[in-house]
DNA sequence: ATTGACGTGAGGTACGTACCTCATTTAGAT
DNA sequence: ATCTAAATGAGGTACGTACCTCACGTCAAT
């Protein structure tokens, strides 16, 4: 009734263990036909590896590897602060956690990183950052390598990446717009976009996804261009106060971006603060004390710590060539507003 | 550089493997002043026991059993799937699930299926139930017999519960209450309050944080008794319809307990339902249609998943006397709405 | 019939921990 | 100083798996 063992596997394919090692580690000098033989035994007893053990006898030890920009971002920060979390904890199954902080915005600092990684140092990469040639030809170099490799918070559909970890953005972005639509209600009104950068594949998938609901829900709604602040905080002010004052008719403003800090404290000095719905994207400290203020009506978030916990047990799943629970891996799109605040 | 083993302390300690193996199994037959030493070297190597190689050694099976009412709620039959998917993967992590089930409000029932349970055969108990005298009883006697207990989805507070699995129900009722008011918006309505029960505990308290936002923020809209329908679709369908009759301003419908099947019937068929701003809890097959139909303005909801992983692991922990996650398993109130239902 | 390549079996050691037995040392009481 | 009980050491086996070596058997090509 317990679990079959490999012992239990040689007894009922009347062969000896060693040919049963071979067999599960893929080991060659074994016939054909013996191992159909093995392979039905571990199928009729419904053998499933003891990966506990086989770390423990095989002294496994996966080493792991977050590449990140050095966004001037805090949702960034919290993304390294988690990644050092998870790595506390992580001694307990025999992960190792590397980070690699390349310059924002510069993708050949970005692959030069990625060329110092190799199979033997690397079990596993995941990474943040934007999908350029370069960056594609260094994911199919590691990927060549044998390196299991999954994208973080902003997908590389177009890459050899194993998996991606992090949300639809262009359902974030519609979440987005239907919240400003009925929080804003009236008519007549505008939304003023803010986006970090037209390359990031994520912010771009967001701004179509509001744009959709806008148009489809709530048409009557002006949403204006898209003003790219590139995490500057100087700049973010400039464009939000120049616009403050230009048009009058701005009832709501859409962060699409990793960094609210600079959006928040304009907006929590203008005259008409009360005026106007603030939605952005993730929980960080700023945008955590706007909605505590009442300044922010609405922040779409993911849960760091879930992203980093599941990029690791993706990459070690791939790493053992193990198949991985897809429910336990989808990251939500959270809805944060003051009151389910924790 | 590696992880340090029981004989890299015994080495330090200057004493044998077996007294190491003593102390850390807190086996008697050590000086207080040896287990000093040993401790010692213990903080100063960061030794951390290598639990997969304890439960290797040890043969450890985890033997946890869910405790569940058989109410006729979609979210307990999730609930329950949750679990079913659990066990499943759960060969893995040596944990064997069983699942107990108890009439609906019958406490007596349920007490006697406690009295069953002994340290000799269950590891641990996640209950989700009522808090009643008897089951607080059971409880202390399953405590009493060194059996770790959490409580599931409602918590017990008054109990010797080590855990709560599950989201806080008055953050969860504000949370209700914050969309009810922006998104009915207008002056002079009134909203309807279905409850399942006003003994259990999740309910009263979502009831109470909806109240407090509906009275801080949205004074005008008005916040009608609350009715129990007992989980029956009939009762139900009678509150609703004769509501609808009765009231020509009833703006919104707040449906706090476990089930909406009959309440969603109900205004799928109504005239006024473009009118009325629905609001529940639980994402089921039920809810998710609604949404998706537009009949249903957001869901509250808690990822059965999440609950099931989390009740697991902090039993398993507590069983091993090992510290848990708190990071991890905070259970988050998570807001569904038709753009970021997957 | 001999050679050699290949397939297979038998048996071992190791991983880090648990748990057992038995011998020996130590401390405290007399 | 002697006795006794408690504390400790030494060494073993086991858990399920990985990985190694070596011997033996089989079969086809020569």
């Amino acid at each position: 009734m317990a679990r079959p063992t490999v012992n239990d596997i040689a007894k009922t394919a009347g062969v000896s263990l060693a040919t049963v090692d071979r067999v599960i580690n893929m080991r060659p000098g074994v016939r054909e036909k013996t191992v159909a033989r093995v392979s039905a035994a571990i199928e009729q007893l419904g053998y499933v590896r003891d990966v506990t053990a086989a770390n423990l006898a095989r002294q496994r030890l996966y080493r792991m590897v977050f590449v990140l920009p050095d966004a001037p971002a805090l949702f960034v920060d919290a993304l390294r602060d988690a990644i050092s979390e998870a790595t506390s904890s992580s001694i307990a199954d025999r992960t190792e956690v590397r980070i690699i902080t390349f310059p924002n915005g510069n993708p050949h600092a970005l692959v030069k990183s990625l060329r110092a990684l190799s199979a033997d140092d690397t079990d596993g990469v995941a990474i943040f950052a934007p999908e350029t040639p370069h960056v594609r030809d260094a994911i199919a170099r590691l990927k060549a390598d044998g390196i299991p490799i999954v994208a973080l918070v902003s997908d590389l559909p177009n890459t050899e990446r194993d998996h991606f970890v992090g949300i639809d953005n262009i359902a974030a972005g519609r979440t987005a717009g239907f919240l400003m639509g009925k929080f804003i209600g009236k008519t007549g009104s505008s939304v003023m976009i803010l986006v970090s950068s037209l390359q990031a594949r994520d912010n771009v998938e967001r701004r179509l996804g509001f744009d959709q609901v806008m148009a489809e829900s709530f048409p009557q709604i002006e949403v204006l261009p898209s003003l790219e602040n590139h995490d500057d905080d100087a700049v973010t002010e400039r464009l939000v106060s120049e616009m403050l004052e230009r048009r009058h008719d701005i009832a709501g403003i859409y962060s699409v971006g990793h960094g609210s800090r600079a959006l928040v404290d304009v907006v929590r000095e203008h005259e008409r603060r009360k005026g106007i719905t603030l939605i952005a994207h993730e929980l960080t400290q700023v945008t955590r004390e706007a909605l505590h203020d009442n300044l922010m009506d609405a922040v779409i978030s993911q849960d760091v710590g879930h992203i980093v916990r599941s990029a690791l047990r993706v990459l070690r799943a791939k790493s053992d060539r193990r198949d991985i629970v897809q429910s336990q891996e989808r990251i939500r799109i959270e809805i944060v507003i003051r009151e389910n605040l924790t």
